[in-house]
DNA sequence: TATGAATGAGGGTTCATTCAT
DNA sequence: CATGAATGAACCCTCATTCAT
């Protein structure tokens, strides 16, 4: 690789560590774009080099952030001997929700986005360096399955967003209930939910 | 009631209504202290003698809205002969829904507030002009009920996250499934949830 | 006048000063609102409580400035007991060329602004304190004359053309035609023209 | 011609033309550097190496496109059997102004450069490819005239003021006087000042 | 010659907050 | 109580210019 893109690489990189750290540390709207360039140690000018706004780094950190998160969780699910559909979305389930709990300033940061609407985009952008994305991941699981699903889509998404709802409130206030008892809570939830929509033939 | 008192409640009833309009059509963010008096034409001093900044009438709000949301909801109730506890919690659930379906910018400005957390307080601050919050009634419900609930704060947590989560998704986005068959899916979650709470003797 | 009213004058009296003398001086696109607030012995957000832009400003100074110096060319006129329309209008011309060539910053700012299209609006606008505008008394004086004038706009326009655009290079670089000789060969020229607009009967 | 030159011109060239382009189109100020080697599609450092900056670049494209204007003026001149040196002037008058006014970019380009000031320098440089200017040509027709005329480099000093001045206002405004009436107006006009310089004997 | 990533000063603008009236 | 003119820090963003490659 040439000098000049590999120190090309190594802004945008500083860059979006600064944001992220100050996004989780402060919030979006208390971090100036002054703010990160100085964390980032590059100039003003740079950061408009390769973003648009503060909301435009932010989109493609969550995209990052997220997704990398749910590979973690599938790299971690396929070092198991799980073998269940049910049992697998629920050991992603509580991956996903102790990552959060030990990185509260990531939970601060994708609260709210922690919900489909945002959260879509980021499952179906390919993964850094790897041919997947969380979609295909879930669907390449729901094939596997002895277990059928219908509207499966739909059955996601209300997973998603109670987990990422009850997760949130548990890990930042530890209210109406501490985070480990939220986990066998949502565990049950979780179940009873998607019992719904097996295919029973 | 003295005429200067009656001066100060109007100026405070306007600031709040001019907040809650800008804010509900264009976005806390974008919208500005001097937006607010212009609005309430009132001074710019004045909404210093009664708010703190933007945060503080915009917690007094929140907790306003809500609350009055799920009373009338309870009143609504109230006019039916529902009779059970379950189909109590679903008739609330779709009132509420139908509610914010009709008003996008309340989904928009209550969105991620419509969790627990901010929640609590509003629905344990006595509504105004009437002795009851929502917390009471509840309570009162659940009473009444010839089944009983364990854990039953939990399951309002749950219940109520993921009726929020989902339903400003539903609402905004119409994503991933339009707003009225979310409500199915939603009413059958809801009841497998609570089904899982109920003490059987 | 309250003295509130009176603060907020004497605010933008000396914005308007401040701009004037560094847009004579420096131009105005080397002229920054931080150099007029600063001059002007005023904060920066007070110049947006009165002005858009530079450019509004500079809107306002043109306006203000060329109709006072048509106004004192008046003024000046009725001193003297010239009666002919012909020589009224060299005798204007004349004036307001000695008061360019005394001022040369005024003839740098309002330079190409003294020119029709943009003069026009500033001569029907009305003059402070007064009932009068230039374009007014122009057409009285028309009236008031024993030659009668066909196409008197064009004619004023063919006037104030010439005599902006070789006034100004006359003033500021002496070139082709040193100041004094060029009234000369202007007066030649606008009589000439004049003559031609006259209606004989 | 070397390769290395061959390329050298040509990215002037494209500069030259971009830049142009740019100029009449958003006006000089709105047009940075960026935009001029963006359009080129030069690289921004390939700018300093041939001008010093945008005002550089600018009064090159003056002298540029004056003095190609009236050398094409001359050359149609030619193409008649026109005798007079007054209508010469008239011809190469109306010639300048039809031009312009088929191109009013070109006019809101050169607008107040189209004055003596900045002009004489473009006329008296001369002509790409060719041994004229404009200045050698306008003293030729006048020792080919039959009419002699006295003071005659002021005016055409006066001449091309009355022009350019009236020409701009017509052309871009349409004010006071649409641009075909304005152009008997300034043929009267210009022939009654030139009366003024013939020398009789 | 030619490049274009990087710079950072400085521009315009907003806005929460104060305080004399 | 109520006002609203005034403030000035802090924001975002542009852009002419440089310089290592």
């Amino acid at each position: 690789m040439k000098k000049t893109t590999y120190n090309k690489k190594q802004k945008i990189e500083k860059l979006l560590d600064a944001s992220f750290e100050l996004f989780t540390q402060q919030g979006i709207n208390k971090t100036s774009i002054s703010d990160i360039v100085e964390k980032a140690e590059v100039a003003k000018g740079t950061f408009y080099l390769y973003f648009k706004d503060k909301y435009d780094i932010k989109n493609k950190l969550i995209a990052h952030k997220t997704n990398q998160l749910f590979v973690r969780a599938y790299e971690a699910l396929n070092e198991t001997d799980i073998e269940m559909f049910e049992d697998k979305i629920i050991f992603i389930m509580n991956y996903v929700l102790d990552e959060l709990n030990k990185n509260k300033g990531l939970v601060m940061f994708v609260h709210k986005d922690l919900s489909w609407a945002v959260f879509r985009k980021a499952l179906e952008s390919p993964i850094e360096n790897s041919g997947v994305n969380f979609k295909e991941v879930y669907e390449e699981m729901l094939e596997k399955s002895k277990v059928k699903y219908k509207d499966s889509a739909i059955m996601l998404f209300l997973i998603i967003e109670i987990v990422g709802a009850c997760g949130y409130s548990a890990i930042i206030y530890e209210d109406p209930v501490p985070f480990e008892k939220l986990k066998n809570h949502l565990e049950n939830s979780v179940r009873s939910i998607m019992k719904q929509y097996e295919i029973k033939d």
